[in-house]
RNA sequence: GGCGCCAUAGCCAAGAGGUAAGGCAGAGGUCUGCAAAACCUUUAUCCCCGGUCCGAUUCCGGGUGGCGCCU
């Protein structure tokens, strides 16, 4: 019986949803997606969901499950995941977490609460940003939250409206939050799996490679569907890399080969970013794929490291 | 063969007689409710040779390479 829970990281298209779909076969488990974008529902050609030849039937959980005109959040991703993983594990079974965002993974691990949102409070701190600059936002802020203020750079718009925002809802400062959640224990005993590549150009070959299939498999006709559904650039799905891109080409702004190129650089610096947030952190343990390695090889190796964690 | 123009980082590109903007790409990083997002940091001694000058990458001459035009 599980203890804990198995996450399987790393940028993109290194092979976390096959690895994923092998470990819980291997280990009696049910996968749980870490994926900002394969939640919402018709986003699989672009997000490389997992189709259900390619779960083999082990249940995936939080795919495709939200209105892609909806807009998702961290906080809503860590009830709904952690309600998922609590149920598996009453199951008696290992929930896998496999996905690429790691704020939604640390989040849920962390079990991190988080302040309700005010639309119309937002509005009008974005309102103020844009008209007093970010140094006199920053000003603002410092006032409230001095700790927090130090932290950002005035450029930084989004964090500085939240953390405004979170003051003036709640009258506590972020970084008192902060505090609270990161003395807290760990909801979760997790034992974490970052898939990657020894030699960069591989992981940006692979990169380049999936996108050109995504097309080959009717990208375009899949954010055309979106749009008809009236889904628009406003909306957090059509951030999605390789949708806004494509989008852009059907309303004539440019050739899909040339969105195709976009999608490849916005794919390329995003494996990068999530490479930058993994670097560093001490409890992940590396699976760096060679041209000799192989699934069987990444699963063991995670099967053991999950063995020696305890929690299985 | 003659004339003209150009030669600056991986690419595009500005520029001054005193040691070279910017953009893109690349690299590194931050991250607590949009995160496949947002934000930050970072990269040259200016084609070669000679001359003028206190000092040239910037001026002059030659060479080489590219482009255009002419016979």
């Amino acid at each position: 019986m599980a203890k804990g829970i198995l996450v399987v990281t790393g940028p993109t298209a290194t092979g976390k949803t096959a690895l994923g779909v092998r470990l819980a076969k291997a280990l009696d488990g049910e996968v749980i997606s870490a994926d900002a974008m394969q939640l919402y529902r018709g986003m699989v050609i672009g997000t490389a969901a997992p189709t259900p030849e390619e779960t083999e039937g082990v249940p995936h959980h939080l795919v495709g499950t939200v209105d892609p005109r909806e807009s998702y959040s961290v906080g809503r991703y860590v009830l709904e995941a952690s309600a998922c993983a609590d149920d598996i594990l009453a199951r008696g079974r290992l929930p896998i977490l496999v996905g690429g965002t790691n704020l939604y993974i640390e989040a849920l691990l962390r079990g991190t609460g988080f302040a309700a949102g005010d639309g119309d409070l937002r509005k009008a701190l974005e309102a103020e940003y844009d008209a007093l600059g970010g140094e006199n936002m920053l000003e603002k802020l410092r006032a409230a939250d001095p700790e927090r203020a130090a932290k950002l750079h005035p450029n930084d718009r989004k964090r500085i409206v939240r953390a405004l925002e979170i003051f003036r809802l709640t009258g506590k400062t972020i970084s008192a939050f902060d505090e609270e959640s990161r003395a807290a224990a760990p909801r979760y005993a997790a034992c974490t799996v970052a898939l990657s590549f020894r030699d960069r150009a591989q992981l940006y070959d692979r990169i380049n490679a999936r996108v050109d299939r995504m097309f080959a498999q009717g990208l375009a006709e899949e954010v055309r569907a979106l749009l008809a559904l009236g889904v628009t650039e406003k909306d957090t799905a059509m951030q999605a890399i390789g949708y806004k891109e494509t989008a852009a080409a059907l309303r004539g702004e440019c050739t899909l080969a040339e969105a195709a190129e976009q999608i490849k650089l916005a794919s390329r610096r995003y494996a990068k970013r999530q490479l930058s947030w993994l670097r560093g952190k001490e409890d992940v343990h590396w699976f760096l794929w060679e041209k000799e390695t192989n699934y069987q090889e990444a699963s063991l190796f995670s099967t053991r490291i999950l063995e020696i964690s305890g929690i299985i």
